[in-house]
DNA sequence: TATTCATATTGAAGATAATCGATTTGAGGT
DNA sequence: ACCTCAAATCGATTATCTTCAATATGAATA
């Protein structure tokens, strides 16, 4: 119940940094080793490496390992699941005006 | 341009944290004065202020002052602007496998 | 198994955000 | 004008996030 509102809020803390925005904004031409990643957004290895585990774990970004490097893609399901997320998170399910819940303190 | 990433950035605040997400949902059921937030929600006044702020800044919550009193409301344009921003931000303009920028280190 | 290299993890620093109590602002009512 | 009350702002504290350097892990190779 209560974690709902933490597993709601980690999907978009993809989209509230402004490093992780660049990343993905490399990402959206495809496919990306992090160690190109790296070279382009001008960060430590470590950093680098926080960053992508917030992006995967918002499900937004998909990891393949291969050997000794690590690929990094835009996952159509979990944008797909973000964008669905917001709406849900958006939608108004009632839009009456005289709704009781909208005067107060009278 | 790199106001482009805050900008963005500062959209989805919204959504990043449990308290909003909270007020967000009720929110959801229609508009309401803060006074009611403040009941239903256990936090202090002026931290409800603070996080009114953000939301309001997102774009996604719309405030109505009426005498004393102010009403928050979702605004469909500002929800509707943060969806498209999300698709917008991980849209994969190139599908192809063959991508140069997936081969790396070799 | 020893070495190399890419990535992950750890630990510590600084920066940003959340929270609260106290005060201020601003609109109404007396 | 004064008082009242809702909301915003301020100042300080605590918590969370970002970042880096150093170290550890784990896969490929010699």
């Amino acid at each position: 119940m209560d974690n709902d509102y933490l597993d709601n809020a980690k999907v978009f803390k993809a989209f509230c940094d402004e490093t992780r925005l660049r990343v993905l904004e490399l990402l959206r031409s495809g496919e990306k080793c992090a160690c190109v990643l790296l070279e382009k957004v001008e960060i430590g290895q470590s950093t680098l490496s926080h960053h992508m585990k917030v992006l995967v774990d918002s499900g937004v970004i998909l990891p393949r390992k291969q050997g000794k490097w690590t690929y990094y893609s835009i996952s159509a399901e979990g944008s797909e699941n973000a964008a669905r997320l917001l709406r849900e998170l958006t939608t108004v399910t009632i839009a009456s005006d005289n709704d009781e819940n909208t005067r107060c303190c009278e």
